[in-house]
DNA sequence: ACCACCATTGGTAACGTTCCCAGATTTACC
DNA sequence: GGTAAATCTGGGAACGTTACCAATGGTGGT
């Protein structure tokens, strides 16, 4: 009736059942060179009659041996966004006959560190961290050694190869658009400050008013939105002055759909012959059919998830031995009537 | 120049600067009882001085230790609902000190194999698996007695723990609330009927027409959608009929979606005065500004999360070592106007 | 017939850790 | 002060694996 689940076969118990030894086991499951065809067969047999399988942490004890792990630290995997990142780094690290240990860190700094010490200790290889911002437990000093890289934001101070979007130029490219379709008084939507891609795209926000000669109005500035809800509240203030701006930079997607709700939310009439136009960096679902103009900076999450892992492998591989490298991915614009006025 | 890695610091490494045995290092790691304060104090200061971590997969070696990882094999971890999923289970994982280890099988059966088959070989504690319907490598046999819930999923002929969604029960509500607003042809627009989630919806759907007394029109019934594209392809087809649907029930949020999309392309005229009813399983993002009627059957992906994990860990800590049991998980309803005929 | 060489096989040690036990030291008590 | 007990410390072995080396047997060349 009691079931102890019985020891899992050992690469002894192989050996005892085929009449082989150790070594024998050890050479057929590792490709079979130099052992007689007759006694491969045998261990082979053995090891399918007593569904063995290879420890990979004890294999991976052995010096020289790897453990096959990389550990990916994510801000927030429930967010879409990040859910395509994880896809596009599996892709690549599982090409590469690796797995992918996940944690997540919901943008705490002591949740970052405690996370990369318990990867550090599971032996991981390389990591693969989307940095809440804090540094210290990102120098090498504390990684032992462990190859790293940063995915979508860089941390000052911190010298690791770097997988970024070209976030400085696409909102710097739409801002000038816009500003180059007329609009004068342009609104910006952003999360908190200390969010590195949000800095960013303010960044390019304020480049394209500066080398347009345009004032910069800071009452048209709205940051800290970190849900729909408040940016939806944001967009509302804005629309509610006497001078609403005639075009809305949303700095992502959740600050865009806040701004779609506020907008849809305000009857027609209110909205006036002049619809607010929005760029939104990030896209979303739906946006093209909410029948208001928008325009999109998108970029392929996925593809992030694929470059990060793939500088990460090269380096594992020993192919790049360089300095740490920084590479920024374009975007795509999707324009659905976004920049007219 | 060359900077050549070099080793990890043992536990030896340890002990030998802070001049005291293996055992006294390892005695203070794990809690320091009966170590001399002194010690202690010297043990730790020589970690922290020289780096140290402790190698879990060398620990997990020693008879009686356990890997502290779980496995999670997912469909397709970039689905935003898979990520929530992922959230959840790492709530619950993290909690109990173990790491998630990760991998997408994109619906293959042969990457599921060769997936559990790693984290196996990687001496995984226990595995949640979505499971894509292949049944042998899901079998004790297979597993080696490592414990596995299945989540949203069930394979038949595989008994082990399973957390589901009242798929059939939810669908059967909603079937019904339309049946009884007075719909009498009501599309179906599902997915690849060998998926086990668009079985049980379409079993709600069936039934509740059987128990109406209401005859179900099989030409309104259209599966095999798996992307939006060919989900607004086929809500297109429906419209397009002499008779079309006065409601349609959507058994994902993909072919919602799609529906939506056919729907606002549809000039408004077309659509007369009765817009079509939507009622979509699983909820997305903005389904409530659209102007069109559509009832949400929304469930919350994290807590399915939750539950697998809590299951899983359960089994692990020994408390519960009862049959395998079956969860169904509540939905809730979000009604935007879509049983109004 | 002898020797060099290759293919095949197994024994031993080591990876980093912790458990078991035995020895050493301190404390407690009469 | 002497003994018993409690506290503290370290040596050896083991977890499952593979690298290294040695031993065996067979083959071909001279």
């Amino acid at each position: 009736m009691a079931a102890p689940t019985r020891r899992q076969p050992t690469i002894l118990t192989v050996a005892e059942h085929a009449g082989v030894s150790r070594m024998t086991v050890s050479r057929v499951l590792s490709g079979g060179k130099n052992v007689r065809p007759e006694l491969v067969e045998r261990v082979h047999a053995s090891v399918a009659a007593l569904g063995y399988r290879r420890n990979e942490q004890a294999r991976s004890l052995r010096p020289g041996q790897r453990s096959g792990l990389i550990g990916m630290a994510i801000t927030n995997v429930a967010n879409p966004y990040y859910g395509e990142f994880v896809l596009g780094a599996d892709e690549v690290v599982s090409g590469s006959g690796r797995g992918l240990l996940i944690g997540s860190t919901s943008e705490d700094e002591d949740k970052e560190r405690l996370l990369i010490a318990d990867f550090i200790g599971r032996q991981v290889e390389g990591l693969i961290v989307v940095p809440t911002g804090a540094r210290r437990h990102l120098l090498p000093a504390a990684l032992g050694g462990v190859p790293l890289v940063l995915a979508s934001r860089a941390v000052a101070g911190v010298r690791a190869d770097t997988v970024l979007v070209a976030d400085v130029q696409a909102s710097y490219d739409q801002v000038s658009a816009l500003i180059a379709a007329g609009h004068r008084r342009i609104g910006f939507l952003g999360t908190m400050t200390s969010v590195f891609t949000g800095q960013r795209r303010y960044e390019g926000f304020r480049l394209a008013h500066e080398d347009a000669g345009l004032e910069l109005d800071e009452d048209l500035v709205l940051v800290g939105q970190q849900d729909v809800e408040s940016a939806k509240a944001a967009m509302e203030s804005l629309l509610a002055r006497e001078d609403p701006p005639t075009a809305v930079f949303c700095a992502n997607n959740r600050n865009a759909i806040g701004a779609v709700r506020a907008l849809l939310g305000t009857s027609r009439r209110k909205r006036g012959a002049r619809p607010t136009a929005l760029v939104s960096f990030d896209n979303f679902e739906l946006a093209d059919v909410l029948g208001i103009p928008v325009t999109i900076i998108d970029h392929d999450a996925r593809d992030l998830g694929r470059q990060a892992a793939s500088m990460l492998i090269a380096r594992l591989d020993g192919a790049d031995e360089g300095l740490p490298q920084t590479v920024e991915l374009p975007t795509r614009t999707l324009d659905y009537g976004g920049t007219q006025i």
